[in-house]
DNA sequence: AACACTATGTAATAATATAACATTTACATG
DNA sequence: CATGTAAATGTTATATTATTACATAGTGTT
């Protein structure tokens, strides 16, 4: 179980629309879409944003800085992360693996750092892609 | 054994620079670092950047937008990339361990994704900070 | 020389993100 | 209810990161 968190109006009409996309957003194309319900500057998008991401709700995806909803029930484990990005048509994916979460969560390597979070992101073809 | 690459005037200036660097290095701090070499515009430190990232010898850390050189004898594997970075000195290191390469290298997952390239920045406090 | 290819130079502008400051709302606690 | 405090909001300006568009120059091959 998870906190639950209330979300204010901003960071609900953000992450609505930011849920009901099919493909990662970025931060201006958000702005663009909320000026109608009043979000009028870019600093309130990205503290939204901010917020969002804190909490597990949405991921950014930092070889596009963009955003996308968590597709995992809000991460747990928004800081354990792992997307798969179609370089053809962009399609993004948040990856849930067990044996992967566990393995990253676990790495320790010589360097005596104590790792507490990590982003991996896989690049390739999905499916439709590739059978072009 | 890789391909040898002859680098470009503009290219050697800037990969030396980073190579030199203890730290990551940001585009526009580039810029001001080499503007007394004649690189006076952006698109001139971005095109040397782009070239010398295709061929591996330095790496875009994605969560911070900066550029590190390869710390891999130039990366045969630009093409799997793993970092260490301290949220608290910022301080950068590419990971090279071979284990972790081939699970990931070797990943696959239900999506019938195919992956050629991956990406991971791990997150965490170093030893130096770890002690304070 | 003619060609293709890579790299360079320059100016303008687009896209992404933050600083600084003022105000308002939510809500715990005396 | 009054008061304090943390979180959220609003607004303007500005900083930072990256690309478009176009012109020119070098390099190597045939
Ligand atoms: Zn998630
Ligand atoms: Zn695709
Ligand atoms: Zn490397
Ligand atoms: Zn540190």
């Amino acid at each position: 179980m998870q906190k639950q968190q209330t979300l204010s109006r901003n960071q609900k009409i953000i992450f609505d629309l930011i849920d009901k996309s099919p493909e990662p957003m970025k931060a201006y194309s958000i702005l663009f879409n909320v000026q109608k319900k009043g979000i009028k500057a870019p600093l309130q998008v990205y503290r939204a944003l901010d917020k969002l991401v804190e909490i597990g709700k949405i991921h950014k995806i930092e070889s596009r800085n963009a955003f996308i909803a968590c597709q995992n029930s809000s991460c747990q484990i928004s800081k354990a992360t792992a997307f798969s990005i179609c370089e053809s048509c962009e399609n993004v994916s948040e990856i849930s693996n067990t044996k992967l979460s566990k393995y990253l969560s676990n790495f320790a390597d010589s360097s005596g750092m104590k790792y507490s979070k990590y982003n991996l992101e896989f690049f390739g073809l999905c499916k439709k892609c590739k059978s072009k």
